[in-house]
DNA sequence: CCCGTCTCTAAACCCAGGTTCATTACGGCG
DNA sequence: CGCCGTAATGAACCTGGGTTTAGAGACGGG
């Protein structure tokens, strides 16, 4: 089982498929934005296909309480959305946040639909990636029903050593599905384990 | 947000699609299994397509430890598979049980492919149901994440009263993510705090 | 009709995580 | 250099869910 933070080669050939398509569309704007920064927000109902190509972003659910959990982490390359209007107006949105430099091409989800429903490699790589993101989906599911947040940061640790490190630790927490006191012990009593 | 229990339409909607097309190949033979049988085991590896026509079926991860953690519910109609067997030798498999006697059909997934391949009215629909079940993943990973066991019931009770009512409490309560006792205590308070 | 078996509820105890407050460590920035 | 805001840790207390055991109904088979 993976936690989903594996990049896969699924979304750098999704990338690749979909430039030229844009560039000849004239769609093709790299834009930068600061560590800190909104890609977009819950409430902007964007459904807008965002291309990563370099830096790192999390996706966050805001709960009522204004609590913020860390539906997934995009590191380096990586493709992702948001939900459109109506589901932000039901509240089941998520927003973007920077948490390095990040460098990445907005388009539009129909320019999309319609450039994959001309293009037989580009329609083939966006069901491989599909593919992978439903098995990511799968893998999370399985990891938030089935384990312990300490089972689940022990995976994380042996799984994904490298991302962990470019990751505030109050982000992981929220990932894992804890707060950040509570991952703080976790940490702590692992480390005792190992020495003891 | 919903927890992934409500039907839609675009499971009926791709066994219609596919029932020519299996009959036409003579793969359209529908089984019965009763109350209590498994479809397909974790351990199978089995990643034919089962489209279930009426009845019950719960989906479950087990553990190594033994535990039953509960996926989805199929109620009536649906579409589901499993993970095939790269994946069941990981460990991220899950297996098919019957909570009311069933009468289905199972494709072979190749199948499924080649006809999707051939006929645009199928593609659209396995489209469709591709994207419902995503929705319903996201929905479903952001309850896990976000909302207390108590918070996803009273979500449940009121989205899917009528499933509730016949569905075991146990499987209920692995669907929740809690204990069958722990469920037993989350519903007397409840009932307190309507009365108190 | 009785007897297992299964499901659900109840009660007692334990523990991991939540909450709150205090403290420390780390970076900008004046 | 000291100041301040943020992030992470530490400690104390609370709470909800896990675990175990027991008992009450429901159901099916003999």
């Amino acid at each position: 089982m993976n936690l989903g933070l594996e990049t896969g080669d699924a979304a750098p050939a999704l990338i690749a498929a979909l430039r030229p398509r844009a560039e000849e569309a004239r769609l093709w704007a790299e834009r930068t934005l600061p560590k800190g920064a909104p890609i977009f927000a819950a409430a902007d109902g964007s459904d807008d296909v965002v291309l990563l190509l370099s830096g790192l972003v999390k996706l966050v659910y805001t709960t009522e309480a204004g609590e913020d959990w860390v539906k997934s982490f995009i590191l380096d390359q990586g493709v992702f959305s948001g939900r459109g209007a109506a589901d932000a107006a039901a509240g089941e949105g998520y927003g973007a946040v920077c948490l390095e430099p990040c460098r990445f091409v907005r388009l539009p989800r129909s320019f999309v639909e319609r450039s994959a429903a001309a293009d037989d490699n580009l329609r083939a790589a966006c069901a491989a990636f599909a593919a992978w993101v439903l098995a990511r989906k799968q893998a999370r599911e399985a990891a938030l029903l089935t384990m312990s947040p300490e089972a689940r940061y022990r995976m994380l640790r042996t799984g994904a050593a490298a991302a962990l490190a470019r990751l505030p630790q109050g982000d992981v927490a929220r990932f894992l599905g804890v707060t950040p006191v509570a991952f703080s012990r976790i940490k702590r009593r692992l480390q005792a384990d190992r020495q003891g």
